[in-house]
DNA sequence: AGCTATTTATAAGA
DNA sequence: TTCTTATAAATAGCT
């Protein structure tokens, strides 16, 4: 359709190559889109040039990804499997896994046992009082930081009253020191024994619960 | 470019439509054909009816996932990475799901508490007593269920043993009467009453453990 | 599925 | 590239 009938065959000159893939190309995008209209059909359409510069049409109302999906079902030809696949496939095995947590999950909670076998039940049972076991170890372990606790925290009263004791009576000292000159007694507390001062911390304390 | 110029819009006449689709998509497939040989271009094209029938072109000397990946590099969109992404979000979700009922799990079996606040300790317990009352339960009921077959054992047992006694003294009756004359105890069995006849089957076994 | 009058696409030239 | 135009090709409406 042309001047002159050509050849189906590659256009050796470059220059006439060139020109006539533009011309070509918008032909056939032109027709692309047309069909699209017309006949309500879905068109993807990629051209590359030899210079490597690409081109592409994709009818409206759809995406190159959506097409490509239903060329995935419709052609069986797998385009992006090896990942997909194993995608796919982790899925399948991680959705398994969770399935039959979940069954154990309820069985341990008493749920859904109706159909367990004499066996399967006994198993559950010694699993649950192994379970209650350890927790009550686990419990009696924190009890007895408990008890130490209590014990460590009554030690540290005992000696704290003691000290307020101490502080108390260095108190009245110090009143009656003040009735003989203010400015002795302005820097006492700077002056306390170091043995004598509250201690924030305490060190000894255990684990809390 | 036929007997009459038509408008690009949606052909209503749905035979037209199919035909016009079939004559326009050679007529496309033909165009990419010949881009393709004349200006040495790389073209993808796909094609869906509105039936859902696909048709595809790709050229020579390559294929759609060479093209795609071209296209890729070319274009900076993403395509199936988007599917990937899905897919990989969706795998993290589970194994999450995942984590969290293997811990649950764990510490329902008494591993991994020593971590545990009192609270949680609570709950645990709470769960495991539970998932044993339930437990003990359905012992219970299977217990019950045992204790009733037993006895519908029994009870056939007796029956089995007054219906022995009886053959036996049948049979000692046919022996005495065998005595008398072989012919007529030879059928003495198909004579018996069928109230005596041991019944193989116990219809009213119930579940079994 | 063919036919063919017409419309479109485009090769060659400017 | 873009425009022009002669001509090849595609195809709409019929059978």
């Amino acid at each position: 359709m042309g001047r002159g009938k050509i050849e189906i065959k590659r256009i050796e000159n470059s220059n006439n190559r060139q020109v006539t893939y533009s011309k070509r190309r918008n032909g056939i995008m032109k027709k692309a889109r047309e069909i699209t209209v017309l006949c309500d059909a879905q068109v993807s359409l990629i051209i590359f040039a030899s210079s490597g510069r690409m081109h592409e049409y994709c009818s409206p109302s759809t995406t190159l990804i959506d097409i490509l999906d239903k060329y995935h079902k419709a052609s069986g030809k797998r385009l992006w499997d090896a990942k997909h696949e194993n995608l796919s496939n982790e899925i399948d095995r991680i959705k398994k896994e969770n399935d039959s947590m979940q069954i154990e999950l309820r069985h341990l909670k008493g749920e859904d046992i109706q159909s367990l076998q004499h066996k399967d039940l006994m198993a559950l049972e010694e699993a649950l009082e192994n379970g209650l076991a350890s927790l009550r170890a686990k419990q009696m372990d924190l009890l007895d930081v408990a008890a130490r606790n209590v014990k460590i925290f009554e030690e540290e009263n005992k000696e704290l009253q003691f000290i307020l004791h101490q502080q108390e009576l260095a108190m009245e000292n110090a009143r009656e020191q003040m009735d003989n000159g203010y400015q002795r007694a302005r820097d006492y507390n700077g002056q306390m024994p170091f043995g004598f001062r509250v201690q924030p911390m305490q060190p000894n304390l255990q684990e809390r619960m």
